[in-house]
DNA sequence: TTTACTGCAAATACTTTGCAATGGG
DNA sequence: CCCATTGCAAAGTATTTGCAGTAAA
């Protein structure tokens, strides 16, 4: 819990240095987005928000989550045929499994595969400015 | 072009053999299909198809790539802030490389990295249904 | 002839936006 | 006190769907 705090406030820290202000709303999206440990979409932090300050409307919810985007705090996830996830930027950047029957999200690193994009970006004359590795799966039967 | 035509026919047969009708909408939607070198997204295939049959509306362009879909005939790719783009089902998997300034496709094999997808999704208990591997990139400076 | 397919317009689902009121700094 | 932010409702997008008419096979 002490993580989730810390994490809220550093939040708070980035955005006021940005000339942006801390209003009661966006105290409850901070809170519950540090607090998530899922990968929630817009109506599910509207939900958990509405329940810290029942005020909050789902506008803002969407207001807030672009802002934090831009300032590349939060990363916005869309996986096939679903809304947008949402969740707090992580310093290590990772990939996703998708679990198709639950839905779940597991998060992954493989700095092996990130060497590899790059050798192939490389090799086509780019350079990556984002990728994104979604592995749809189902749980296996064994 | 003869290619085209062929990839077109194959695709007749392919829904008629699930008992679709072929009708003068669809066999104009094909062959656009087949002739196109790019990633078009819906809009486009319209646009091109009405040139060959004008009566074509946007919603059998929907639906019948939507039929194509499920008999794994077409892919459908839904890239960062865009429409769904649409292609010719390869023997051949691929992934892609987008060009975020010009908004080109860039198609590619590494059948490394999908070898270290197996072993991730293996390790964590899952098997891959399907994946997704895209790399925005910038041409780069030189 | 049968019934799958079509165009049209209306319906979805998710997200963004205009506006007048509110409140943070 | 000023102007960024808010809630609300309306507007956007991209895609899907109901319906009555049309056309493959």
């Amino acid at each position: 819990m002490g993580r989730a705090k810390s994490q809220a406030s550093y939040l708070e820290q980035a955005l006021r240095a940005d000339g942006v202000r801390i209003t009661r709303q966006r105290t409850a999206l901070l809170k519950v987005l540090a607090e998530a440990k899922d990968h929630p979409d817009a109506n599910e932090l509207h939900s958990r928000a509405r329940e810290i300050d029942p005020t909050m409307s789902l506008a803002t919810v969407y207001r807030t989550l672009t802002a934090l985007e831009q300032q590349g705090l939060v990363h916005r996830h869309v996986f096939e045929g679903a809304s947008a996830r949402f969740e707090i930027a992580d310093a290590r950047h990772h990939d996703h499994i998708i679990d198709i029957d639950k839905g779940e999200i597991i998060e992954f690193r493989s700095p092996e595969i990130e060497r590899l994009q790059e050798q192939i970006a490389e090799r086509h004359g780019y350079e990556i400015v984002s990728h994104k590795l979604e592995l749809y799966c189902r749980k296996k039967a064994t």
